[in-house]
DNA sequence: TAGTTCAGTTACCATAAGGTATGTATAGAT
DNA sequence: ATCTATACATACCTTATGGTAACTGAACTA
């Protein structure tokens, strides 16, 4: 699908319609965005379901409103299950699926791959001043 | 880094601090990003260097306002070359650097695998409808 | 003198994302 | 009768994102 060419550039082969396409991107965006990153990650190092307070506690800095659209989000996509136990106070169990532990591991190899370049990143932000106008 | 056990759950181990941690997510979260994924995808593809008005021709839909801020943000994370011609009119150059091209290729990676993985998404969306109050 | 080109900048506006604070339902404990 | 716990929902507000439209500057052209 990708290919490094012998001058050094890349090739990009792509066999999808438009919407398969837009849709792949838009899971892309999602499961890389900061907060169902954060949630998924929890999820995966809990090794089984959480409650709902459980992941708020864990996933700091999140508000319980943003939480909750979040794992409906998650929901929705088939990355996390959602058990409602119909007791009072009521119990709602969450859990990665396996597709959506899948996921996470692919992304995670993603931010380990940044993160071992990161040296580089911080060498290639601004070394001299050569572009001011 | 990251790895399946046997019971079909994930480890992870990290050994960054929590200021590397947050920046290679912040890394991770601006190059999963809609615009400045599409405008790297549309360098890369050009395999050489391309004007401003090029660029916004190829990248549909973006505008010129958000297209400056988002080839500066690339530049700024040495992800693009940016290059002034102190011509009038003036032209300027915008090009993916080499690590900006191993970045997109990673990224596109991640893309692949989940266009890949579409049809367990879709499968996964709710097949039922079990989870309501 | 006025118009064109290029790569922006600036002002203004609409929408989305996200935070805080409060309300809700229900059963059991005090 | 009141309080507590849980998993939300809702109202309200602030900030961020992104879009449109108009303006800029300097040289060349008609």
């Amino acid at each position: 699908m990708v290919t490094e060419l012998n001058d050094g550039t890349f090739d990009f082969c792509e066999t999808l319609t438009d919407a398969e396409d837009a849709l792949a991107r838009e899971m892309l965006e999602r499961a890389s965005a900061k907060w169902p990153l954060r949630v998924m990650h929890i999820l995966a190092e809990a090794k089984g379901p959480l409650r709902f307070s459980r992941v708020l506690e864990r996933v700091e800095g999140i508000s319980q409103k943003v939480l909750t659209q979040t794992l409906r989000t998650l929901e929705a996509d088939g990355l996390v299950t959602r058990t409602l136990y119909p007791q009072v106070p009521p119990r709602v169990e969450y859990e990665l699926t396996p597709l959506g532990g899948e996921l996470l591991v692919e992304v995670v190899g993603l931010w380990q791959w940044i993160a071992n370049r990161l040296p580089d990143f911080e060498a290639a932000r601004k070394p001299k001043g050569q572009t001011e106008n």
